[in-house]
DNA sequence: ATTATAGTTCAATGGTTGTTGAACTAATTT
DNA sequence: AAATTAGTTCAACAACCATTGAACTATAAT
C-alpha cells in the first residue's frame, strides 16, 4: 500500500499520521539504510553487505521506506536484476519541515492550568 | 565551509539513540501530550480530560516523556497533589537540531554503485 | 480519623512488528 | 534449457509496548 501522502502538514487533531511516520523512522536499520542511500544511490546487495543485513530484511525495510515515499526505487536499464534506491528529495524536505514545525520551541507557551483552574504565579 | 562538514557522520551508537528517541515520539498520545504541554503547563488531570485518556495512561506516557528529558515535572508548592508538566526548552531545541541535521537534503549525494561497481551514467 | 482527590505501580493482555528461514519470481548468463 | 544472480514474499516466531483494570501511595479537605 502506498502511503506517500504521510509526509504532510498535520491537520488539527490528527497526529496519528505524524506518529506513523515517526514509527517508520524509529528503526535503527532503516536509519542506516537511509544514511547509506543519502550517501549515494545503492542497490539491494550493496546495502545488505554494508549493513550486514540479510537480503530479505533489506528488502523489507526498503519497502517500508518506499511506501513512505521517502525512498524511490528504479530498476536498472542496464541490468534488469538491479534496483537502485534513491532519496526522494522533496519528500525529505517536506519531512524536515514537518518535524521542524512540530518540534518548534516557539510553540512553547507560558501559563499554567490545573484541574480546570487557571494559575498565574506558582 | 560546507554545511555537510558540520554534520559529523553519525556512528551506530548515535543512530540507535536517534532511533530510540524517535520511538518515544512515535506515539499519538505522547504527541498529543507534547502538544498540550507546549500550549501551556498542565497537570495530569487536565491532560487526561483533554485527551480522554485514563489517568494511569497519562502517567505512563508522561513518565516516558520525562525520562527522555523532553518534559519536566514539578510538584506544586500550593497543593502537593498537583504536578505540573512543562517542556524542557533546551532539550526540544536539541531535538529539533538533531532531526534537522539527520534529515538534511544537503546530505544527499549523487552517484550510484551496484554490487561493488561504481556506475557513472545509467 | 475519615473521606476525597491526584497520581503511580502492578500484572495480565493483545496487537504490532522485526527477525528468521525457506520458497518464490524475475532477469541474465552460459 | 539450465544455472546463476538479484530480489521478493511467505509463514512462523519472538520481543516489545500500549492498553486495561485493580491495587497502591500521597496529599489535602471535612
Amino acid at each position: 500500500m502506498k502511503e506517500s501522502d504521510q509526509i504532510q502538514k498535520p491537520r488539527e487533531g490528527t497526529l496519528s499520521q505524524l506518529a506513523a511516520l515517526l514509527k517508520i523512522l524509529a528503526e535503527p536499520n532503516r536509519l542506516l539504510l537511509l544514511e547509506r542511500i543519502m550517501a549515494g544511490v545503492q542497490c539491494n546487495c550493496d546495502l545488505g553487505n554494508a549493513l550486514s543485513l540479510a537480503p530479505n530484511l533489506v528488502s523489507h525495510h526498503l519497502s517500508v521506506l518506499c511506501d513512505s515515499g521517502l525512498v524511490d526505487a528504479r530498476r536498472s536499464e542496464d541490468d534488469g536484476r538491479w534496483i537502485f534506491y534513491s532519496i526522494n528529495e522533496s519528500k525529505l524536505k517536506a519531512l524536515n519541515e514537518l518535524l521542524a514545525g512540530f518540534f518548534d520551541v516557539s510553540r512553547i507557551q507560558s501559563g499554567s492550568t490545573c484541574c480546570g483552574k487557571k494559575l498565574t504565579g506558582e
